[in-house]
Parts: structure tokens; sequence; C-alpha cells
DNA sequence: ATTGACTCCGTACCTATCTACGGAGTTTAC
DNA sequence: GTAAACTCCGTAGATAGGTACGGAGTCAAT
């Protein structure tokens, strides 16, 4: 049993990250006694960690609630995540593309020799 | 000559847009006759358009200001192209990290034959 | 001359995910 | 026993890049 901020260091989040998350219905708020203070035990650490790592897999916050409540719902879950990688890798195809249009520019930047005229400039032009 | 409406119309913009381009220093204010309207010469489109090709290249407006002010300085211009590339490219890295990961959960979750159970969930927790 | 479309300005609102603040009550350490 | 550290709550602020609104003035067409 511990209180916000114990809970929070633990896991290195701010104590104001986990009422937010509170607020937003990802954990609900536990029991408090008397003190008004929130109490949590050790079941809460392993909900937190499971939000914190669906984020970084780039689950927005609504989905993670989403995919707690499917709760072992397999094809519903399948189906999330499906629609997550295709996002995935539209980004990355997105991100290439631009990678070459800017790997061009500051190519023919490099072999510029007219210091009166920017080459990155003109093709935005 | 137009007022900010058919320019907005032209470049496929928000009227708010543009005057929000305005307060943000992107663009100045033109000059305004008697009766307070903006009225934009054709000079106005190209800056415009170098603002959105900018931006769809991943600059951000800040960026995009720094660029125009930069105006010609070639050097300089490379340098930040260069740093929007890394940046992208390290952008990719991530996405692709995270498509592995997301991709051999959504192929767990298809070999799975235990209903009652999800691997997508399990291995988040 | 009237109606509808356009413009002005400042400000509030939007998404997403927190982060900070203020003032009051509580617990802990010395 | 008192001072520091912790907690409570609700609300405001931050970020980026706009979008929307309200009331008032102006312009174009009929």
């Amino acid at each position: 049993m511990k209180t916000i901020g114990k809970l929070a260091k633990e896991l290195d989040l701010g104590v104001e990250t986990i009422r937010f998350y509170e607020r937003e219905g990802l954990i609900k708020q536990p029991q408090k006694p008397q003190n008004g203070y929130r109490v949590y035990d050790d079941s809460i650490t392993k909900q937190l960690q499971f939000i914190c790592k669906a984020k970084a897999l780039g689950f927005t916050l609504k989905e993670v609630a989403s995919l707690m409540s499917m709760d072992g719902d397999c094809a519903k879950v399948e189906s999330l995540g499906l629609q997550k990688l295709s996002l995935i890798q539209s980004k990355i195809a997105d991100l290439q593309r631009l990678e070459v249009v800017i790997k061009e520019m500051t190519n023919s930047c490099r072999n510029n020799n007219d210091q009166s005229h920017c080459p990155i400039i003109d093709s935005l032009k």
C-alpha cells in the first residue's frame, strides 16, 4: 500500500499525471481512507505499466482505454493493432518520401557555389 | 490586387489562417486603404506557397520563418535542412522499431486459439 | 435602398497530453 | 511541537497550428 507520491516515483511518472489518468478514466480512483489520500495496492503498478508500454507503441490514451476495456477479446485487440500498424506504415512511407526530397535539397546546397543564391529556397519558391 | 477572401480561395487556405500567419510574423500585414481591408498583390501568393511547401516538408512555422529570414544564406539553410533530415531519419527508425513490435503482436494474435486470452494484452502486462 | 457577402478585430476554442499553481489540510521527521 | 514534505481539489497554462464566433463596418448587386 502506497500513496500517490511513492507510486509516481516508483514508475517515474508525475503525481499530476496519475491524477490525470484517473480523470481520463484510464485507472479508477482507489478507495480513500479517512484522511482523503489515495492509497494504492500493487495491482495499480501493472495497470500503469501497461499504459506506459502501450503509449510507447504509439497508442493514444483513448486507444489504451479501449485496449484495457476489450480485456481479452483477441479479435478486437488484433484489429486495433493492425489499424495502428497501417498508420505507422503510412507514416514511415510519408517520412521516407520527405527524406528523399530533403536529401536532394541539401545535396544541391552542398554543391552550390553561388553564395548569393540558395537552391533550397529557390526550390520552395 | 485582391482581398483576403480571394487570396484564401486561390490558395485553398482559410481566411483565418492567413490572418494567423500574419500574427505569427510569417507574412507582413499589407497596406490597407481607407476601408481597412487588407489588399494583396501577387507577391504574397509566392510567399504563402513557400510556407505551404515548407510545411509539407515537415518544417514548423517557426522554422519556416527562419528559412524566410535567412533568405539566401545557403550554409544556414543547408544546416537547417540537415537537422530536419536527421530528425526525419530518427523518426523513421523509431517507427520501424514499432512496426516490428506491433507486427509480432498481431501475428501472435492471429495464431492464437485461446479465445479467452489475448497475447497482445498479455505482452503489455 | 436593401440584402447578402465580405471584412475587421480580439478572443475563445479545439486536440492531446500533460504540467503548474494556489490554498488548505495531513503526515512525518527531528 | 513545529516545520518540511506530502496530499487534496479545481482550474489554468503549455505546445502547435489553426478554427470559430460575435458584433460592427463595408462593398456589390439588384
